[in-house]
DNA sequence: ACCTGAACACCGTTCAAGT
DNA sequence: ACCTGAACACCGTTCAAGT
């Protein structure tokens, strides 16, 4: 008994990823369990298997979900139209990760059981986080190829996660920093100004 | 029965922790189990918790001795005298985390269950690998203050970290670039050369 | 058609009992 | 003193049975 057909089949997917994402923010990856979002939801275990198929399956969908959140959250800081939008990405790349630390981490943090790659639509994603930052930084080097702006794009980004996956995990002391963000910051500055003069 | 006083207790913790290692290297830290450790060395699993108390404890341990081969690895290329020492760090670092990717993974995805900060060994660990660096940047920036040096350092790893880290999972397509190592050297010598440049 | 929950094969952790 | 392994409270996953 219980909740049978309360719920269309999108519903309850929206559901089991909602309820799903805050047990994850409240307890982290290696607390997590599907009983407890079954629980939490008011569906049977059995349900959320019909829906989801398996763990990774939720958590791809939960994973999914905090993508959604941090590119709006980014969009939104861009929509103020800040004077410096390469810093008000690096800003909003530590802000919505120390924020949601839980969650953020959980991004990288959990990898297919079936080590198979990740779904088409994940990958799209990331595709289009890419392109975003490339958007950006071909106004500061409108000269670069759409190659090489993808290259930067993607190494910029990495050297901007380093900096917050220590400031979230507090690795290395990094938390013991003024201003990790700054610090990311200053280093993506020298890369961009490097490449300002290697195409002038 | 089976193997009472076959060992000593350190013989005994050198055992779990070595096979433990084996373990995380084959499976990666989702599929780790104590249960699993303990009978592949052939004591119970009552005996793993006399020795390290929780899973945790276990992991700590074996995450110590990975670091260690990390710190040793590194050591061994600067042996060699490269003519380019940054390059070489940062070319080990690249190489070790490709060349043992579950358990190099593990250090920075096993958080402890009562969020209680590393141990003190620990955090030794890491101020070492720290000041290493900071004093191969040294001879780079003989001018730089011991903070400064330290601020640096901690950035400079965070950078190789990101575009590491990415290379390891094969984030963002980083596998797609030619030379992810060589993207993260380039970043460094950027930061060296902006240093270099403000000191002057 | 949709949903359930018992059943299975695992976990981490504890601790009374054995030698 | 050292080690065991049954016991407990959980997991993820499956699937026959219910409505």
């Amino acid at each position: 008994m219980g909740r049978r057909s309360d719920h269309t089949r999108d519903e309850l997917k929206a559901l089991f990823i909602l309820e799903g994402w805050r047990l994850l923010a409240e307890t982290g990856l290696s607390r997590f369990s599907a009983r407890d979002v079954a629980k939490r939801v008011g569906y049977s275990i059995g349900t959320l298997y019909v829906v989801f198929g398996s763990l990774d399956g939720l958590l791809l969908s939960i994973n999914a979900r905090t993508l959604k959140l941090w590119s709006d959250f980014l969009a939104a800081r861009l929509a103020e139209n800040p004077p410096d939008r390469i810093a008000a990405l690096v800003r909003g790349y530590f802000d919505f990760a120390l924020q949601n630390p839980r969650t953020w981490m959980a991004i990288y943090e959990h990898h297919m059981a079936d080590r198979g790659p990740a779904p088409d639509w994940y990958q799209e994603v990331a595709a289009n986080l890419i392109a975003q930052v490339a958007e950006e930084i071909a106004t500061v080097l409108p000269n670069a190829s759409p190659s090489q702006l993808l290259t930067m794009a993607r190494s910029l980004i990495a050297t901007v996660h380093g900096h917050c996956a220590f400031a979230v995990y507090n690795t290395f002391d990094m938390l013991g920093e003024n201003d990790p963000a700054g610090l990311a910051l200053m280093r993506v500055r020298e890369t961009l100004a490097a490449a300002k003069l290697a195409s002038a």
